[in-house]
DNA sequence: ATATAAAATTAGATCGGTCTAATTTATTAT
DNA sequence: ATAATAAATTAGACCGATCTAATTTTATAT
């Protein structure tokens, strides 16, 4: 007997469908088991009893040691996850206070409650923001996700500038990295020089003094050419 | 390998707990395995099993077919769920505008939520409010729950009147009757009269026509006598 | 005090999600 | 084309949370 009575899908099904559907957004149409595994934290083993299950509930078709995707309708899951997940992000930010490389784990979550009034009203509250708050886009309603214009900061050529929309990497570390080089989303960057030999960068922020930073920097920063 | 290393507590046993404080509060010290089997909606050897799991983790001390009870341990954390539960409801009915009645089961889920700074945040979001949308005081951070001093409005003599401070039955289909009979959290109710043959109660609020309410409403109303 | 009824526990099973060890299938290199 | 390597699956187990059926313990009634 189940108090959320959630039949459909399970807190753990949620994660592996987001899951595969980054993993196919990224590394192509089809995933290997090896890969999921590594994402997900388990075993190869464990994989291949949920892909079956997923299977059985038609959210991935699965050929036996071919890949497998995600079905229409894991799709849909999946989307309406990262929906679910980047909207308490904007909450958590905007509303409670936390920064941006807090809400994470917890959206990670929140992300898994079951009521749609409840992301619907949230939207509403929230002002049906576009991005959450690391630049990432949030799908609407009917889980359409508006693709991205934004390309790499490490694309672009030296004398070029873009406006900084999101980050490639997420982690903690680099998040607090960009806050204490004051670079927040929105700003302006300017690739002032590419440095040949290591490949660094000397970036042009308004109002600051140049930035050096790294290739690994230029190439976690999402941004649109101006 | 668990996303939220909860490690601590799980799910359900945090739903355990808190079924077992209320029947401990209202039924007194010590709880029978069949009472929690009923209210928790599983059947008794279910329960069996997770008293040992429980009295393992010392959430509870149990002596096999006597009674059970919470240890100091296990009656914080059902206070600090119940604490999450009613502050979810009142962010949902103040911020988000949910119904009294339709935040409960929402509440169920996201009392679950591991993260204390979130819990505090919202706390302080919400302006630290002592009751939630159905007139229950809120435990403070360390878990002290304000004593009410209200009463059943069917404890009172005909010709007094009291405050309306909050419900004993916590159903929809009564929250929904209240609604329709204008009676709100706050209110002052005047009992007018009380019908020796059926124990109907004819009730005053302030502006509106006197109302005819069974026993069974007034026993549901809690009340501060004025 | 003994029989009967009710409550609680034990025994044995299932299901989701995981593991390790063993085996099979697919890929890559020579 | 065959052998070696890597990837995936199967086999068998465990844990938490549940179930039904059988048994034991406690309470109640005569
Ligand atoms: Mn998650
Ligand atoms: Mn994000
Ligand atoms: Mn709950
Ligand atoms: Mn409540």
């Amino acid at each position: 007997m189940y108090y959320l009575s959630r039949m459909s899908t399970s807190y753990t099904e949620e994660n592996y469908l987001k899951a595969i559907y980054k993993l196919q957004e990224s590394n192509g149409e089809t995933v290997a088991t090896s890969t999921l595994a590594q994402v997900m934290g388990v075993h190869a083993p464990s994989v291949t009893d949920m892909l079956k299950r997923m299977a059985g509930k038609k959210l991935i078709s699965y050929q036996k040691s071919k890949g497998f995707k995600l079905t229409e309708k894991g799709k849909q899951v999946a989307v309406d996850i990262i929906r679910r997940h980047r909207l308490w992000e904007v909450f958590l930010v905007d509303k409670l206070g936390f920064r941006w490389d807090e809400v994470h784990t917890i959206a990670e979550e929140l992300e898994h409650i079951q009521s749609s009034p409840l992301v619907d009203k949230l939207d509403a509250y929230l002002g049906y923001p576009k991005a959450d708050p690391h630049g990432d886009p949030i799908p609407d309603a009917n889980g359409v996700l508006p693709k991205s214009r934004s390309v790499l900061l490490s694309s672009l050529k030296a004398g070029k500038a873009g406006k900084f929309t999101g980050v490639s990497d997420h982690s903690v570390s680099f998040l607090n990295y960009l806050d204490k080089m004051g670079i927040s989303l929105g700003d302006t960057i300017k690739i002032k020089h590419v440095e040949d030999f290591d490949k660094t960068y000397t970036l042009e922020l308004k109002g600051k003094k140049p930035a050096v930073v790294s290739h690994k920097v230029a190439n976690s920063l999402l941004v649109i050419e101006q």
